[in-house]
DNA sequence: CAATCTCATTTTGTATCCAATATCGCCAAT
DNA sequence: ATTGGCGATATTGGATACAAAATGAGATTG
């Protein structure tokens, strides 16, 4: 064993299936891939099968697999299951009541965007900070809901790049409009905060299924996102770099 | 290649796990598990992760996998996550509205669960029965949503024994309990079916997530279960013999 | 000319071998 | 007695060889 290439091999692919290097549709073989990774069959099939429970990959009749087409509505879908996810531990979180080190994470992420959003414009490193932000807060809450099934859920459901709390895109010619739907994102983190403080659960959990909504605006424009028009840029945490 | 014993294999280590002869967190080697099946570790090692994928293994530090504890909050957890899905699917399928196929599937599955409980009792094969039943009304919501992506991540939270549609259990001593709560969750299959034709999103969401709960139960009575208590008896479709 | 059958080729599944590394027990030193 | 290192062993990861299917092309026949 020379290190451990199953989790390398695993990230490269599917960096070469999200980078749309592999094209949606295109068949793989294991020979093929494993001759462009140059590694054996062996690591290649796990990650394979990995790929398929992560969606990222379909199997193609009885033979072989094909990238998976993600459709806009494949988003929307998927956006709609985080949604429901995400509106659950928002409401068993404030059922729950916030731990003070939960409330203190959840205050701090307000305060950052405050700041960020205070300006009245944003900037591209902006941008990052706030999916940073964000990314700690839809985490804090759906930890503090205690239901772990929920986060399981939740991680399953994130493979698809744009649908995934840890995925970000936005369109660089239009940074004002880019910082109204950020800002209100971030006013929504105000409420859905205000209502797991309170433990009033039916709020947080409307609240934050509303939130959800969006993100829904990814798949609105998911097929300039895809055709890489490069205005466009796409901040897209894998799963193995996420904490 | 002898046969495809891949799905053989992976079927042979769930039915040993749910059955209970590989313990909770009892350490699995490949070897072990690979003499123990008669075949290498080729195909045990595929069969780990897609173990470790549904949540039946879980990884154990740097080497090897566990028997995941199953305890009666992760069954509770998952069938609270089973709710908050299948209600947003029934909701999505009240806004879409049934087709007349699905309509007449869940009419007749409505027509089936009448007639079951019309005589006032159950016998062990009526709950066999309802169960083909009911895993047909479920799944019919499910495919009505329209939303693929809620249909994967129930199938992937289903994998927990008790938390899926596809289980059931029962007290075989106190059949008259039995009938009461399986009657009940039949009435609710009515209410549910109404809303739904009715197109009305709201009460059908809020119908079929409060149907879940009929599941709690198992959650409550899930030790006696595990310890297979001989009068409780658990009928399991395994994700293969599901259509 | 179409349909079907056969055989070659491709590709996957399984077994096994080797390399790497974690783990455990033992011994010594403080 | 406890801790730290050291080596033996167990166990996993990766490569490769081989067996079994599936696929496709070409031939053969109705």
């Amino acid at each position: 064993m020379v290190t451990d290439r199953g989790i390398t091999v695993l990230a490269a692919l599917r960096k070469l299936i999200v980078g749309g290097e592999l094209k949606p549709g295109e068949r793989l073989t294991e020979l093929a891939i494993a001759d462009r990774l140059n590694v054996s069959r062996t690591p290649i099939r796990l990650a394979f099968r990995a790929l398929e429970q992560e969606g990222l990959l379909q199997r193609s009749g009885a033979r072989g697999f094909t990238v998976r087409k993600i459709s806009a509505e494949d988003i929307a879908n998927a956006i709609a299951v985080r949604g429901a996810l995400e509106g659950l531990a928002a409401g068993l979180a404030a059922a729950r009541g916030l731990s003070s080190k939960a409330r203190q994470v959840l205050l701090d992420c307000l305060a950052e965007g405050d700041d960020l959003f205070d300006r009245g414009t944003i900037t591209e490193e902006d941008v990052a900070r706030f999916q940073a932000m964000n990314v700690a807060f839809h985490q804090t809450v759906i930890a503090t809901s205690g239901n772990s099934a929920i986060e399981d859920a939740i991680a399953r459901n994130n493979a698809l790049p744009l649908a995934a709390v840890t995925s970000i895109a936005f369109d660089r010619n239009n940074m004002a409009a880019e910082y109204k739907r950020l800002a209100f994102a971030h006013t929504q983190h105000h409420v859905i905060f205000q209502a797991i403080d309170g433990r009033q659960q039916w709020r947080a959990e409307a609240a934050m299924r509303e939130h959800a909504n969006a993100a829904m605006h990814y798949a609105t424009i998911f097929d300039r996102i895809r055709s890489k028009e490069e205005n466009y840029r796409l901040i897209n945490l894998m799963p193995d770099e996420v904490a």
